[in-house]
RNA sequence: GCCGACGUAGCUCAAUCGGCAGAGCACCCGCCUUGUAAGCGGGCGGUUAUGGGUUCGAUUCCCAUCGUCGGCUCCA
């Protein structure tokens, strides 16, 4: 496909530069903290990084002296010099950089490579040197300092990481930086930046009225407002819709649960961080539910079941609540309260492939509506070193699992990538990935398969030959949460939601109060169609009010003067701009009607 | 949870060195009666996140708590 026609990032010319500018800063800081430790600096997406342990915490100051620096050095044109040592002359090298010695100690046991992945093979151990600065890497490298233009770069903040990613580990200085072939990418990219700030969610949402945190109902507890509500009932009256076709049925459970029920799931010492504290009354304790899983198992087991009854389906947009970390919440992607497009589906081993596809392909179906084109499907698997951990403690149904999964995937034609170690505890998944606007990457659906719990719950149905079989469970939430989803289509959107997603409809926005009256009316017979609508009967003249409507990203302005009153007409403005005059009213509402009900992408 | 930054009216932001807390928008009341992105005037609105401390005096300096933001970790 048209990767394979691309250059691989890591062989580019602008990783280079990347790669040499985290070196460039990692001297510039060593040379304003002599005593500092270094660790690794690669390169990522739009930049680099480089980790460093200081003996104090870096300002913004301090950033402006370091790309100060920086540019000096590059002035310098300095060469990068490669030279391939033995382990025993890297440590003497970096004999008081306790975080290098530590990486040569694995680089030369062979197990890990600088950023702690497992390697294959054993790597040689090399060194890069540019001016002064010496550094355990394996480059590639620019050829001179000279190549990194001095208006291309610009250090952009200082965050806190663990080394190696372990949050047990020592916390470090993390500077980011962003580097460019030319000052002019460096501009564009910052213009992108504040490009995307403007259509950030949390930004949006407040503007657009859609929901509100307040401090006084809690962290990551959103409150949606009337706007986020009609959103919320379109969300739902569509997944409703989907599933009914696809033979879902609909079922209710409880916030709260005992104790035992999530003993029994397994649930607890795999979850019991991210739930809220239980409740204990007259002795028994209580959860409020996470997941919806363990009720939808219990309703499973309320009654015997055939082969002949599978597939059971069951749906519900349950309310779950997750005690996230309060650092991990952001906006409406990351909160502590959320309601999942959440089902589970019972199916024989025979039904599993064919019922997981038809997952997928509502995911797709779904996708299409919305136009959503940049995700990744990812087949999250289980870990070795995880089993009887984060994992079920059975490789063999693991094993077994992840195959049916990649045949169905394959079969099914649907491209996708493999990660190791991502999987649920009970069994492999698909995630489908996207960003936010500022570049966070997250989980919206999920299509799970869980070998494990149904067993503990003592889930069976009667096959063929009249034996008791545990069914496979397929665990999926195409539409995410309500929170993420919404989220995630503010982002996608930019507020310009289509017609049978907006909010708002309509606004009739009358000329004159001589025509409250008839815009009033217009809104009587638009709401009895089923159009969503208000007028604007404020003291405010024709402009502000068009203004305002635009600014809440109305799709329909219907403006009504006194030549429209008079004709029993209306003159639409569309959202783009757009204006027709000497529209009927009729006409307007069948084309209003025609795309609502059609969930058309047009206006 | 961890590292760092930040918190002023409903919203967006001012306030010199520690010296009477201000503007625009929104809202309310008037005037204007208007043709496709802001008509004009007036009014209301604050224990400067919360609680302590230093000081003659704190939005400003210090401490704690809460919350938000940028990351890390984690995740639907």
């Amino acid at each position: 496909m048209e990767e394979q026609k691309q250059e691989r990032y890591e062989d580019s010319h602008l990783y280079r530069i990347r790669h040499s500018a985290a070196h460039i800063m990692a001297q510039a800081v060593l040379e304003m903290f002599p005593d500092g430790k270094v660790t690794i600096g690669p390169p990522v997406e739009n930049g680099f990084y480089y980790d460093f342990d200081l003996p104090r915490n870096l300002t913004p100051e301090d950033l402006e002296q370091i790309e100060k620096r920086m540019r000096q050095i590059i002035a310098g044109k300095f060469g990068f010099e490669k030279k391939v040592v033995s382990a025993d002359e890297a440590r003497k090298i970096f004999k008081d950089q306790p975080y290098k010695i530590e990486l040569i100690d694995g680089l030369e046991k062979g197990g890990f490579d600088e950023y702690g992945n497992p390697l294959k093979e054993k790597p040689e151990i090399s060194i890069y040197q540019q001016d002064t600065f010496t550094d355990l890497c394996r480059g590639p490298h620019v050829q001179n300092t000279k190549e990194i233009k001095p208006d291309a770069f610009k250090l952009m903040n200082v965050a806190g990481a663990y080394w190696r990613g372990d949050e047990h580990n020592k916390m470090l200085q993390r500077i980011y930086g962003t580097a460019w072939e030319s000052k002019k990418d460096l501009e564009n990219y910052l213009w992108q930046l504040e490009e995307a700030k403007k259509r950030d969610h949390r930004k949006l949402g407040k503007e657009l009225e859609i929901f509100t945190f307040d401090e006084e109902v809690g962290p990551g507890l959103p409150l949606w407002l009337p706007n986020g509500g009609v959103m919320i009932e379109e969300l739902e009256k569509l997944a409703k819709e989907m599933e009914e076709k696809a033979g879902y049925l609909r079922v209710r459970t409880p916030h709260l649960t005992k104790e035992d029920l999530f003993i029994r799931s397994g649930h607890l010492p795999y979850y019991a961080e991210s739930m809220y504290p239980p409740m204990e009354l007259e002795g028994v304790k209580y959860y409020v539910k996470p997941m919806n899983c363990p009720m939808h198992h219990k309703i499973f087991a309320s009654k015997g079941r055939s082969y002949r009854d599978l597939p059971i389906r069951l749906a519900e947009y349950g309310t779950c609540y997750r005690y996230e970390k309060s650092g991990e919440l952001f906006g409406l992607m990351r909160v502590r309260s959320l309601q999942m497009n959440d089902a589970h589906i019972y199916v024989s081993e025979d039904q599993f492939e064919q019922e997981f596809l038809s997952v997928v392909d509502l995911y797709l179906k779904y996708f299409k509506l919305f136009g959503i084109e940049k995700y990744v499907m990812r087949l999250s698997l289980h870990s070795k070193a995880g089993l009887g951990k984060k994992y079920v403690d059975n490789e063999r149904l693991w094993l077994k699992t992840e195959e049916m999964v990649r045949n169905a995937m394959k079969n099914g034609n649907v491209p996708y990538v493999e990660a190791e170690d991502e999987a649920a505890f009970y069994g492999p998944k698909i995630d489908v990935q996207i960003w936010s606007v500022i570049g966070k990457e997250f989980s919206l659906a999920t299509n799970q398969v869980d070998f494990a719990v149904p067993a503990r719950f003592d889930l069976k149905f009667t096959n063929k030959e009249g034996v008791d079989e545990i069914p496979l469970c397929i665990h999926r939430a195409p539409l995410s949460t309500h929170e993420r989803m919404i989220g995630f289509l503010i982002e996608h959107y930019a507020g310009n939601f289509p017609v049978w997603l907006s909010p708002e409809h309509v606004r009739v926005i009358p000329i004159t109060d001589a025509q409250n009256e008839y815009a009033i009316q217009i809104v009587q017979q638009l709401r009895d169609q089923g159009i969503r609508v208000s007028a604007d009967i404020s003291a405010q003249r024709m402009n502000a009010k068009i203004r305002s409507a635009q600014l809440m990203k109305v799709p329909y302005m219907l403006v009504v003067g006194e030549n429209e009153m008079k004709a029993g007409q209306v003159s639409l403005r569309v959202r783009d701009g757009s204006q027709q005059n000497n529209i009927a009213l009729g006409d307007f509402i069948a084309r209003a009607k025609d795309r609502i009900a059609k969930r058309s992408p047009e206006l």
